[in-house]
DNA sequence: GATACATTTCAAATGAAGTTGAACTATTGA
DNA sequence: TCAATAGTTCAACTTCATTTGAAATGTATC
């Protein structure tokens, strides 16, 4: 992932709407979900909006499409987003280590996962 | 960190000066840099374009300032990198842990440091 | 093929962000 | 106190992002 990957992924989640869609994509995992159901979830949001926010997300190259039936069905790319989270790692962490140590320990108090 | 302070920060670091501010200061380190030596890098900015963006880069509570003689320093606010990261984490992770267990095995692997 | 459904595309309007140079404030040092 | 230095603030401007509703597209069903 280079600067310019980084940066559009930046802005594409520094939108409340495109957060949540992002979250939304990852809870539901390989499976997607239709443009429809996501604007639903969004409540009060005209299909155009939703479907503008979409593809800012998949211009970011966070979201893929593809179609089923009339649906048009999203899901997360999950590599990008590893690779951002990496990125964002590397970049604070350039010759400061206990950032990120200490990302990895909150993430862990987070989740309840043990740290590696 | 919750969800607009999340936002804040994703905006601010969107923006490709402010990316390479906060990457400066992250490897300036706690000593900081003035902002005159922050735009002598960013060469060809005029100061109030430097300024405009430390203080985005100060309002999102990534970075703080102090007056040094008639200098004034800017640093990275580190525990914020750390939750920016531990936010990121968590909310790619959501159900999906290999996203954050590749993420730390990318970012290992770019670093040269063994995972935890 | 006609209709309904799911979604996108478009154009117009609004609003937010970024850039610029000039004027201003604070600090130092002669 | 005066001039020089380091930055910030301001107002005007330009540019980019977001929202909206209406029209267009593609798919399924009758």
């Amino acid at each position: 992932m280079n600067e310019n990957q980084a940066l559009g992924a930046f802005a594409a989640i520094s939108n409340q709407t495109r957060l949540r869609i992002v979250r939304m994509l990852v809870v539901a995992g390989a499976d997607g979900r239709s443009a429809g159901a996501i604007a639903e979830e969004l409540e009060g949001a005209p299909p155009s909006r939703i479907s503008f926010h979409l593809s800012q997300l998949e211009q970011a190259g966070l979201v893929e499409s593809r179609r089923e039936g009339r649906s048009i069905i999203y899901s997360a790319i999950f590599p990008a987003l590893s690779d951002l989270v990496a990125f964002l790692m590397r970049d604070c962490c350039e010759g400061h280590c206990a950032v990120c140590d200490k990302a990895i320990a909150l993430f862990a108090k987070c989740t309840g996962r043990p740290t590696h």
